[in-house]
RNA sequence: CGGGCUGUAGUGUAACGGUAGCACGAGUCCAUGGGGUGGAUUUAGUCCGAGUUCAAAUCUCGGCAGCCCGACCA
């Protein structure tokens, strides 16, 4: 990609009302446009990273055999009366033409949705166990959006839900899926801390959290700095410096963002809703289920808050919208050519060819826009020669172009 | 949803109730070319609606929006 094809521009400026770091530096390097608070538009450079980000997703769902299929944003209300979600004052209610009363809400959730879609196909042990997810846009009509895409009224998420003819192997599967969620967390970058958690409107039962530990997080936790078991304050006892409930070891409190949860349902919405299956003895018995979420949007905020100083985003490689930020300061047919060759490659760039910038304009939008590899062409160095810089790297130093491909 | 603060150009700011101005940005052109360079030139604004007044960015009321605190919260 050339930077002159880029259709967004990065800006200096920005409205001083955007505190948050992923606000600034996401806005600022057109990664996403604010159309309302807590509502977004993913642009170029941010579309790309959010569907990296959703392919790791993916992988990882997939590994665990969720299926995945797509769900519509319009709900209507006869999913959500039987389990009393109707009138949560959660959702946002779709206008009506030619009702009164609305009929439809913009989901903010699919249990309902997938258990009427899954009713039709389940009826005996045999069709169990499954598990399906989307990634789609939620809506949840948020008393007060903040902190940038870290809490939004219209977000992306992964929502996966599990079928099982008993507790025990809905406890299995939970287990496979954290372990792919600590898997996702890690490929994007990020610490997350699995956390003892409430329910919420899910679940009555105790659930766990991943926790992303960062000042702007709305969330307080608390880590054990030995065995680093969490809890989160709404149903914790503990506080820090309190000895570890697992291993004694020293708890510790954090600020943090939930980036992902899991809940065991279990027959919570299985029962009101009548999904049963038949067992191996011809009894009827409710569908055992769990569900489990990612926010994609909030996940790609919270990365940009760990990862920036004060010049921009660290992208991890693996969510960066390109690898390499290659800058022309002269010559720019020598520099064409490795970016041609680089391309032929495979390796993904982002070529800063604009002839009306100067060199420290160009260095600052790289450092802004971050992606891992930076790459400079210029008189300074000889025809045979580039500069290269890793974003999280201060000093930059000079190689020979046949190594390039090896230094990537 | 309660409380607070605030709405003037993309951003930041001025204007006694009396001509909406400045800087930066952005666009164009020229020069420049290793950390947001210099010059010329252009562009763009009083959140919306009522009211008071000869006259409203300014005063009053009502909306709406934004930010912050709290409550809430996959």
């Amino acid at each position: 990609m050339k930077f002159t094809q880029l259709f967004t521009r990065t800006t200096r400026e920005i409205s001083a009302d955007e505190t948050a770091i992923n606000a600034q530096y996401l806005i600022r390097g057109g990664f996403v446009y604010k159309n309302s608070a807590g509502v977004y538009s993913f642009l170029p450079l941010g579309w790309r990273v959010a569907q990296k980000i959703m392919a790791i997703v993916r992988q990882e769902m997939n590994k665990i055999g969720g299926q995945e299929l797509f769900m519509p944003a319009l709900v209507e209300k006869k999913f959500l009366e039987p389990t009393g979600r109707w009138n949560l004052d959660v959702g946002f209610f779709a206008k009506s033409m030619n009702e009164k009363e609305a009929s439809f809400t913009l989901g903010w959730t699919h249990e309902e949705v997938l258990m009427a879609i899954a009713s039709r196909y389940v009826s005996s042990y045999k069709d169990l166990p499954f598990s399906a997810y989307q990634i789609q846009t939620k809506f949840r009509n948020e008393a007060r959006a903040k902190s940038g895409l870290l809490r939004g009224r219209e977000f992306m998420m992964k929502d996966l839900y599990s079928f099982h003819a008993s507790e025990a192997d809905l406890m299995d599967f939970y287990e496979r899926a954290k372990e792919a969620y600590l898997k996702i967390f890690s490929r994007v970058g990020l610490k997350a801390f699995y956390t003892l958690a409430a329910g919420g409107d899910f679940t009555a039962n105790n659930t766990h959290e991943f926790q992303v530990v960062t000042p702007i997080g709305e969330d307080t936790i608390y880590i054990c700095g030995g065995c680093e078991y969490a809890e989160n304050k709404e149903i914790s006892n503990l506080k820090a410096g309190d000895a570890c409930p697992k291993c004694q070891g020293v708890v510790r409190e954090e600020k943090s963002v939930e980036v992902g949860n899991i809940f065991p349902l279990g027959t919570k919405y299985s029962v009101p809703l009548g999904l049963e299956f038949v067992n191996q003895d011809g009894v009827k018995n409710p569908v055992v289920m769990g569900s489990y979420g990612i926010g994609i949007s909030r996940l790609m905020a919270t990365i940009v808050e760990v990862m920036n100083d004060p010049k921009g985003i660290l992208w991890p490689e693996s969510v960066a919208p390109f690898k390499v930020h290659l800058i022309s300061l002269e010559q720019p047919e020598r520099v064409e050519k490795i970016y041609q060759r680089l391309v032929e490659d495979g390796v993904e760039v982002l070529y800063d060819n604009r002839d009306d910038k100067t060199a420290g304009e160009k260095f600052a939008d790289a450092d802004l826009i971050g992606c891992p590899i930076r790459l400079v062409v210029s008189r300074k160095i000889a025809e045979d020669e580039i500069e290269i810089r890793r974003r999280s790297e201060s000093a930059a130093r000079v190689i020979h172009l046949n190594d390039l491909a090896a230094s990537l």
